[in-house]
DNA sequence: TTGCGTGCAAAGGTTTTGCATGGCA
DNA sequence: TGCCATGCAAAACCTTTGCACGCAA
């Protein structure tokens, strides 16, 4: 998937730490920016965003892209998602950014289907299911501000 | 969903008319503006954007989001069907950047599936699915550059 | 006449790029 | 030593906003 050698750099090495306390969080590259600066690290954001990047190719980080204005989000996803079994999908409500991970056989059909029908391999990965989420149906349901 | 008054003003009229060639079809806010420009008449940025989004309001045209950085795409619906069915899904391709647009009726189980079993409201002009297309997956088999 | 619509310019914010320097192997 | 990685500044990019003018009702 990549020719080019990978260096084992210090800015890396903090980088992957920090990640590794906040799995399966949505962190902005301005939020690991801002961690590093008030921890007395100062990290470059241009080396943020192409480590990140880096990693999303490595698959260790997933990238979500909520909106079009906002900031990206990464997801440090860890060493135990690993294995097809434990593939999850994502569900990110739009109004609230809660995120909903899905562990359900049924939505694996998704991937047959695109496959047999589309000839489309599905990267579950970094695909994510946007919409409403439950509590927020409930709360449109009550008031609209 | 809406309280203001509706102005019929020319640059609207002529948009629409304009969006009603192209139905379906994926269009940017740039497109809009450089088919005018080339046809001679000059409508500015800021009210395509400002009429294409009030036309979203209205249930007249989809806006789709594929990616943060690539500006977003807009799709004429047009008055014979308003139906949910109508909307298409998208597969983006991670090798070659292909968008694959799918009117597939299968995949709207999906969207039946998330509300009943988790209760979630998938919005299918937000989410993308992302993978291999076809075409990429044979090119894997050949050569790998 | 009223006030929404228009469009230019400028700002806003995120991401990318150029280039000289620094650091890993 | 040979590259890759870094990081600053600046550019690129899409989109929104401010404001004066124009135009529909």
């Amino acid at each position: 998937m990549d020719s080019k050698p990978k260096y084992k750099t210090k800015q890396r090495e903090e980088l992957l730490e920090y990640l590794k306390t906040v799995p399966g969080k949505h962190i902005t590259v301005n939020d690991v920016y801002e961690y590093f600066k008030q921890h007395g690290r100062t990290i470059g954001q241009t080396t943020i965003y192409r480590q990140l990047e880096r990693m999303v190719d490595e698959g260790l980080v997933n990238k979500y892209i909520i909106d079009g204005n906002s900031p990206a989000c990464f997801e440090f996803i860890g060493e135990h998602v690993h294995s097809k079994e434990e593939v999850c999908f994502h569900c990110k409500c739009e109004k609230c950014g809660r995120l909903i991970h899905l562990h359900c056989e049924e939505l694996v059909e998704i991937q047959n289907h695109l496959l047999q029908r589309h000839q489309f391999v599905l990267n579950p990965m970094r695909t994510v299911f946007y919409g409403i989420c439950d509590a927020c149906s409930m709360k449109k349901i009550k008031i609209t501000p």
